[in-house]
RNA sequence: AGAGGAGUGGCAGAGUGGUCGAAUGCGGCGGUCUUGAAAACCGUUGAACCGCGAGGUUCCGGGGGUUCGAAUCCCUCCUCCUCUGCCA
């Protein structure tokens, strides 16, 4: 959530980062926040003074019972009554005042970055970048993915539908070793350049979906344990940012590179149309992130450094891609900046997204009080960033469609070595 | 899952109704000494909010209660440890 003091300090900043959001009666919201916020300290301070007074009482009355004064202590004790109700009245009139305050300022989204460009959709997201040939399929070799799975029987969505149901399938054979090798690929890269392993819970609890911006408001994406108050995580950065929520770190500690893979759960309430087939959304898949916490003066520096090293997987995987940024309407609720990167799948004939990059800035560790003691010794909120590096079902939809050939499915050279076979065949 | 025990500052650990945001030790930081370092000695060292400031309020696992006053008493939840059971 974003800082009322930012607010106060920045408010015309603030007020145009939520018009390229496309949020409705942006000023009316930010003066409430300030408005709330006004209310709080009000409140406080009346409560702080009748706290104080009574907190002297009571110190008066620990002295007059030493002193064996009784009749004196009962006196005074008469007074502290209506002292003590007008606290608790009080105590409960902030309380109330500073959750809807909380709960207000959960409904706003970050503040995009300067560069973000303005726009309402997808259409309107930025191409920074295009690398790699469009591969020109050869008639009767421009298969989607969903044909080539069934005809290779190695990816089974009816199995997984009876199992569970739709958008569970089931990685058979070379498939499932094709899951495997990936993951092994990317976790190998993420090791080499500097990121450490972990292998967090994929429940995570209430705390930690309030903490990276899952939850209030997207329970919709989440599945819910029934009677355990546990969420299925969506992607690896609940349980991997959270493991910082709370905390203090040291200067020296920055920046924190963390590396995850883990299955992802996502109910897609409402998110399935007509091109939405096979591989292209499912329900669990497999993905590999990275995550970073940085001093702010760093973190876009990082978000380059991370989207540098996605892009030289999807080098390495001989994938054509493209990189966007994406403008204001378009970006996720906690973001700041983002980079989507999408690979072209030449059987659909369709850009897919396999990985976002993005800089929250302070707005998740502002929810997560994830701080570091400053260069000054005081302490700050640091930098919170992610990226999908990478999410499999679309790489693998990717590296079918594109390789297909008479004899089969080629693997990119760089796979060959984790799977132990060149083709699927 | 059952029985018992425990949760205090970065760590260790005292404190069982008022003078406790909290002894002491270690660690950290600053200084003296030293060519430099170590040792020794001196000082300093939690967080949040409010206030121009002086200062005030809150926090001893979370929440609630008793009391003029709670780290300390009561209730409840959570976590960890030990033993028993179960299980990959």
């Amino acid at each position: 959530m974003l800082q009322v003091n930012f607010i106060r300090d920045n408010f015309n900043l603030a007020l145009e980062g939520l018009r390229k959001r496309n949020v409705e009666h942006p000023e009316e919201v930010l003066h409430e926040v300030l408005q709330m916020d006004e209310e709080r300290k009000n409140i406080q301070l009346e409560r702080d003074g009748l706290q104080a007074e009574s907190n002297s009482i009571s110190k008066k009355i620990g002295a007059l019972m030493k002193s064996g004064q009784k009749d004196e202590a009962e006196a005074i004790k008469q007074r502290t009554g209506a002292i003590k109700s007008q606290v608790k009245e009080l105590e409960e009139k902030y309380d109330t005042t500073e959750e809807s305050l909380i709960r207000l300022l959960y409904t706003i989204p970050n503040i995009p970055h300067q560069s973000v460009p303005f726009g309402k959709s997808a259409e309107d997201n930025e191409v920074v970048e295009k690398i790699g040939e469009i591969p020109q399929l050869a008639q009767g070799q421009d298969h989607p993915h969903w044909e080539l799975i069934k005809k290779y029987d190695i990816i089974d969505f009816e199995l997984g539908a009876k199992i569970t149901g739709a958008g569970f399938p089931v990685y058979k054979g070379k498939g499932a070793r094709l899951q495997r090798a990936l993951v092994n690929f990317f976790l190998d890269q993420a090791a080499e350049t500097g990121y450490r392993e972990v292998q967090p819970p994929i429940l995570v609890n209430e705390a930690s979906g309030y903490g990276t911006g899952q939850l209030p408001d997207k329970e919709g994406q989440m599945y819910e344990c029934a009677g355990e108050n546990l969420f299925l995580i969506p992607t690896a950065e609940v349980p991997i940012t959270n493991m910082y929520r709370d905390e203090i770190l040291r200067l020296e500690e920055l920046p924190i590179k963390n590396v995850g893979f883990t299955p992802c759960f996502r109910r897609e309430a409402g998110n399935w149309g007509a091109h939405v087939r096979g591989l292209n959304r499912l329900h669990q898949f497999d993905k590999v992130e990275i995550v970073q916490v940085t001093h702010p003066d760093h973190s876009y520096q990082a978000l380059e450094e991370m989207k540098a090293y996605v892009k030289q997987l999807l080098d390495k995987l001989e994938l054509p891609y493209r990189v966007l940024k994406l403008c204001g309407g378009d970006m996720g609720f906690t973001s700041a900046l983002t980079y989507d990167l999408e690979v072209f799948a030449a059987g659909q004939g369709r850009w897919l997204e396999v990985s976002s990059v993005s800089n929250f800035e302070t707005y998740q560790s502002n929810r997560l009080k994830l701080r570091f003691k400053g260069e000054d010794k005081k302490t700050v909120l640091a930098h919170t960033l992610n990226g999908s590096a990478l999410a499999l079902p679309r790489i693998v939809a990717a590296i079918l469609e594109n390789n297909q050939e008479d004899r089969g499915v080629k693997m990119p050279k760089v796979l060959v070595p984790y799977l132990g076979y060149e083709w699927i065949d």
